[in-house]
RNA sequence: GGGCGCGUAGCUCAGUGGAAGAGCACCCGCCUUACAAGCGGGGGGUCGUUGGUUCGAACCCAACCGUGCCCA
């Protein structure tokens, strides 16, 4: 016998590891079912499993445990990426503990270190993701480091190097001078920073031009002064040279398109070493590019500021200037966008530098091309556009990262100047003199693969037979560039144009309960494991779910969750209540002599699983929740097992044991736990996650049925309002005498009617005290001894009558309008015709209650 | 500065041309033998503002205000 409440933790441990002991999860790539196939996007081996992650691991679940209750040979493959910096900063940091740096123990033995922390890191992830109830299939896990996949990074480096889509180049790259890298465009986060706007004055006397900037220090480093070729201030200047302050430098003034003439003076400096755009100014004029920091971002230039941080330098290039009296005006604070480096907030400082880039713009436009032309479809499909504006506008991809944790470029370099790119396959080149780049990949290079290389690429195994492409990748919208984008390039070009991927379905951002984004510093975190520890998987599962409109945030809180456990609980209880009054899936569903009840609640049911298909494959989450939610919790718990106590008969046992089971199936791939154990009880089978997903029934949907269950419904939903309004309480019985339920065709139902609402039957000296007249065509007088409340009873219909006339007076006003009767669709004219002789009827009703009264 | 969203009940959100909805919160009454993690009833919204299109606008168009995100 089941206990009173639904106790998570005394299931949840026990189910998943009988689930991944019989294997259930585990995909055959031999089988003949038809795949289904999703990769979860890797988590990084050093972080933890955040609300964020379990949101996107219910979605996940959700679309891969229905696919495979509809018979689909589902794959769902799990694993984790190295995260590159931030795991080696980890490293660094556990190192630095005990005073040392990598570069005390020599790369092998680092890197042997990282392994050691992988391994301990890494099973907290897989713990967790055994917590939430993912159903994917361990067998299959894979790391973006391991040997397989390694393999897949060498081909594929192999293949677009000799495809002259990796080149190695001299260029502004984003650096982070903390963690001494190179940072691709997508790991700088831009924020709105105070800073200060300093305007300078180079040259003298009539030369003198004035340049404004917020980087004072890069002055040493200017090699030009660029003005917008059209702009008359400046147009006797173009050709000239002017003296750069303290470095007694001369350097010339440029025109260039690209400058703003309306931004400051219309004048800039140009420091082509240490800004994009200076630099690209720079190749368009031959300017020289003059480096003035080093790695750490401190100056190595100019004797007065060698030495000085960035930081530093700053105020004193000011103080310098100003002593010269050339510094014209100042503004501070004044707010402008910095980068910070997306790993350690640092600022980032744009550096020229030698290193390793992805040619993206044939990639970038295959990847746009599969989307615009249908091959693969973006969920929700406004976010389409956001992906466009990525792919269109992609600039080369720096790939190398000076760092040692990582996929090695496999680039080899010999005494002659040599450079050779070393296959899979291929022994590098012997001899003296021969080295291999520092340098290793961008973890993102790696993760890119993952839709293919997972599946054993570049081998032809049968896994990427079976399961590529995969059917759907669900991710944030958040990381629609960051690593989408990336797949879509490298799977279109080593799978010879054949997409990762058929649907990129998107979620938003998991927030708090007023829509605040959230972050320890506010407090407001949720932690999976301790929602999943108090409410269990099942609520933590379905609030997610819950509020997973496509694209859109999620916002969760506490008392969310709470309605979500009060939901598995309310399930437990409703399936108790069929257990306990003999609710069976045995035997055939009979379906001739069915009460009006047992064929309203298929009827629903039909519908019910009809919506919810829709719904799935929508990628409606949340829809599917809230039809299940009301199905489950209104129409069964609160209509049909209160119409059926006291009233089960064989048929009615068999009904309520298929309706059961049916809902189970139903919420199983949302709240996988309470379903799989309440199910088993119900059927005696063993388990859930491989019964056959319900189909609707058209054959079963009864009009009729559910029409006279509504009228019933009102009929008593009209005496409980009466008696809640004239305060009698809840256990009191009324005597009352009920009329027209013939003409209404409820006459089968009165005994229903008379325990749902409290009646009882009139004895010989009934008198009526009160009338209540049901819009159906009942009148159900009651006898309340004299004890009727008038004036509640007035207040009562008069609410009633106003809202019967504004609604009359709402359709007459519709009808007398020519202009809607002519130009209206027949069908909704004759709509509000109804409503209005609904609205008048209802009127004349109320009216002659309240002339009664 | 450029681009893309969003503004509907106290909160969070559905609804995208023909009757304003849900969950939670709130108010009233109840331990009615599945469930107080429950049951019954109820209040609450000129759908951001102003114009326009339409017989008809929360929904389409324009402008504005507010707000969020991405990019520079």
């Amino acid at each position: 016998m089941l206990s009173a409440q639904y106790a998570p933790g005394e299931v949840e441990q026990r189910r998943y590891e009988q689930w991944v002991a019989d294997g259930l999860f585990t995909a055959d790539a031999a089988s003949d079912k038809p795949a289904f196939a999703i990769v979860l996007p890797p988590p990084n081996v050093t972080g933890s499993l955040h609300i964020g992650h379990a949101l996107d691991h219910t979605v996940q679940d959700a679309l891969i445990r229905r696919k495979r209750m509809q018979g689909f040979e589902a794959l769902w493959l799990p694993g984790m990426d190295h995260a590159g910096i931030a795991t080696q900063n980890v490293v660094e940091r556990q190192l630095a503990a005990s005073g040392q740096s990598r570069h005390d123990l020599g790369r092998e033995a680092f890197v042997e270190k990282v392994w050691q922390w992988k391994a301990e890191s890494g099973g907290k992830i897989l713990g967790q993701m055994t917590r939430l109830g993912d159903s994917v299939d361990w067998s299959r896990e894979r790391f973006t480091m391991d040997e397989g996949l390694s393999r897949a990074v060498l081909t594929i480096f192999k293949r677009l190097f000799d495809d002259g889509l990796i080149y190695r180049a001299e260029r502004i790259i984003n650096w982070c001078p903390r963690c001494l890298t190179a940072l691709s465009d997508i790991e700088v986060e831009h924020s709105d920073d105070d800073g200060e706007l300093v305007s300078i004055r180079y040259g003298d006397g009539a030369d003198a031009i004035v340049v404004a900037t917020t980087r004072a220090e890069t002055m040493l480093g200017d090699t030009a002064v660029a003005v917008h070729p059209d702009d008359e201030r400046y147009k006797h200047l173009v050709g000239t040279e002017v003296e750069l302050p303290l470095t007694g430098r001369r350097i010339p003034i440029v025109a260039d398109a690209h400058v703003d003439p309306a931004f400051g003076t219309g004048a800039v400096k140009v420091t082509p070493a240490h800004d994009p755009n200076d630099f690209e100014i720079g190749q368009r004029h031959g300017l020289p590019s003059l480096t003035i920091m080093d790695e750490h971002g401190v100056i190595t230039v100019h004797g007065p500021f060698l030495g000085l941080d960035r930081f530093e330098a700053r105020p004193a290039v000011v103080a310098a200037l100003r002593a010269e009296g050339r510094i014209v005006a100042e503004k501070r604070p004044y707010t402008h966008a910095v980068g910070h480096c997306q790993r350690c907030g640092t600022t980032v400082e744009p550096r020229l530098s030698l290193q390793w880039f992805v040619k993206t713009e044939p990639l970038a436009r295959a990847a746009g091309d599969a989307v615009r032309d249908g091959r693969v479809r973006v969920e929700p499909p406004e976010l389409t556009k956001r992906y466009f504006g990525w792919v269109d506008n992609m600039h080369d991809w720096c790939i190398s990262r000076q760092l040692w944790w990582g996929h090695r470029i496999p680039v080899w370099y010999g005494p002659q100047g040599e450079v050779v790119c070393v296959g899979p396959d291929e022994q590098p080149p012997a001899g003296d003199g021969w080295t291999q780049d520092q340098d290793v990949l961008d973890t993102w290079f790696s993760s890119a693969l993952w839709p293919f290389s997972t599946l054993g690429w570049p081998d032809e195994t049968p896994d990427l037979a079976k399961f590529y492409p995969t059917s759907v990748l669900v991710t944030g919208y958040d990381i629609l560039f960051f690593w989408v984008a990336r797949m879509m390039m490298f799977g279109l070009y080593a799978m010879d144009g054949r997409q990762p991927f058929d649907v990129v379905m998107l979620h938003g951002m998991v927030r708090d309960q007023h829509g605040k984004k959230m972050s320890k510093s506010f407090g407001n975190v949720v932690d999976p494991l301790d929602w999943i520890d108090r409410f269990g998987a099942d609520a933590t599962r379905f609030t997610l779910a819950r509020g997973a409109n496509p694209g859109a945030d999620v916002p969760v809180s506490e008392e969310w969750v709470q309605g979500a456990r009060n939901f598995c609980n309310k399930l437990w209880n409703a399936t108790r209540f069929g257990l306990s009054n003999g609710a069976t899936v045995e035997g055939d569903l009979p379906t001739g002599d069915l009460s009006t009840v047992d064929r309203w609640i298929l009827s629903r049911l039909q519908h019910v699983i009809a919506e919810v298909d829709e719904q799935f494959e929508a990628y409606e989450l949340a829809k599917v929740c809230d039809t299940l939610y009301h199905f489950a919790w209104d129409d069964v718990c609160d209509w049909y097992l209160e119409l059926s106590k006291g009233a089960m008969t064989p048929q009615r046992q068999r009904v309520l044991g298929h309706v059961l089971d049916q809902l189970l199936r139903l919420l199983h791939p949302i709240t996988p736990f309470v379903t799989e154990e309440l199910w088993t009880t119900l059927t005696g089978a063993p388990t859930l996650v491989r019964a056959s997903w319900p189909a609707a029934d058209q054959a079963l949907v009864d009009d009729a049925a559910e029409r006279e269950v509504a009228d019933l419904q009102r009929v008593v939903t009209e005496v409980r309002r009466f008696r809640a309004d004239q305060g009698v309480k809840p256990a009191q019985k009324v005597v009352a005498r009920l009329e027209g339920l013939d003409a209404a065709g409820l006459s089968a139902h009165e005994g229903l009617i008379r325990s749902l609402a409290r009646l009882e039957a009139p004895g010989a000296e009934f008198a009526a005290t009160a009338k209540l007249s049901v819009g159906v065509g009942v009148t159900v007088e009651l006898d309340t001894r004299g004890t009727i409340d008038v004036a509640a009873e007035r207040a009562r219909l008069g609410k009633d009558q106003a809202a019967a006339e504004k609604e009359a007076a709402q359709c007459r006003a519709k009808l007398d309008n020519p202009a809607f009767t002519d130009k209206a669709p027949e069908p909704v004219v004759e709509k509000i015709r109804q409503r209005l002789a609904a609205a008048e009827a209802d009127l004349a009703r109320i009216t002659g209650q309240l002339d009664a009264l």
